[in-house]
DNA sequence: CCACATTCTTGCAGTATGCAACATTAGTGA
DNA sequence: TCACTAATGTTGCATACTGCAAGAATGTGG
């Protein structure tokens, strides 16, 4: 590959990386007067992954377990998640959704896969195709490469940007 | 668009959208022991548009005008930006990037590159070509959609995830 | 000169974040 | 059973990000 051939396909992936990221922020925007955007990492991992206990939520989200445990707490106290004692290792303490912590996820990614639908109807079937195929190569190009100790990107999430 | 074919497409795009975010996390993991993602957000900003008074910044950055106060405060006590009042109007002060705050700029944005060059290199040159045409197509029908008065995505830049 | 707008700055409150120390609970080996 | 160790959650402390509101300094238009 030439180095015009290598700018151009590097210029049009971080396009679409900067497009991707305003969708993922308005599809945030909707709920920010509810949760914040680290709040809703961790209702979209509770989506995903079910009862989940403190230490592991912190290593999905990859932060301390002091912090997962404040935010636990704060979306607790606001009715988006419950806690209860697992009763066969009383160290651990379970989380998950509540209904209305669930209602919060599915809304935005409803409004995000509408965003990404609306833009693809705005291109041809061909175009479509040719979309599918391409990502596809892609993220398989892309699996888990240099730094396989980094797990980042492993959950489905969205972040607001400037 | 049946509705396996939308299916479809979401899914891939989705799966792009958060290995672009997985690459952009990994680019700034090398310099987060010296700046935070805000500030990192801040550097870009500055590195694309030169000289910049403080309710610029915060719009740009879509941040309340004391948070863009207190960041500066925080890179310029850093040594990576200068602040000085505007000769021409004493009531701005107009903000710029150091040698040093541009070389953390210059790493991440190598490193991202190097990132996406590294996976399509994985890639056949059809599958390349076929990429630039696709992310090209998606770009423009994603242009400025729905919600012309949000203007995120302007900036090029990169969120952490998990 | 006066009224108003612009710009920066600071006080206050809430959230996010990591590190370190601690208590409780579980497991393990003597 | 008892002591040691590991796992887990919790809290104290410090720093950063965030917005709102109020105020000071400066510029603009009359």
């Amino acid at each position: 590959m030439n180095g015009e051939d290598q700018a151009a396909v590097i210029s049009a992936v971080l396009a679409g990386s900067r497009l991707l990221v305003a969708i993922a922020a308005r599809s945030l925007g909707a709920v920010a007067d509810r949760v914040t955007v680290p709040q809703f990492r961790m209702l979209v991992v509770l989506s995903g992954h079910g009862e989940t206990k403190l230490v592991t939520m912190a290593e999905l989200l990859d932060v301390n377990s002091s912090t997962a445990m404040r935010m636990a707490d704060r979306l607790a106290a606001a009715g988006l998640v419950v806690r209860e004692v697992n009763p066969l290792n009383r160290r651990e303490s379970l989380m998950r959704l509540t209904d209305e912590g669930r209602r919060i996820v599915d809304q935005v990614t409803a409004r995000r896969r509408d965003e990404i639908a609306a833009i693809v109807s705005r291109m041809s079937p061909a175009e479509r195709q040719a979309l599918v195929s391409a990502m596809t190569a892609f993220n398989e190009a892309g699996g888990e490469p240099a730094a396989p100790t980094l797990r980042a990107g492993s959950h489905p999430l969205g972040w607001p940007e400037a």
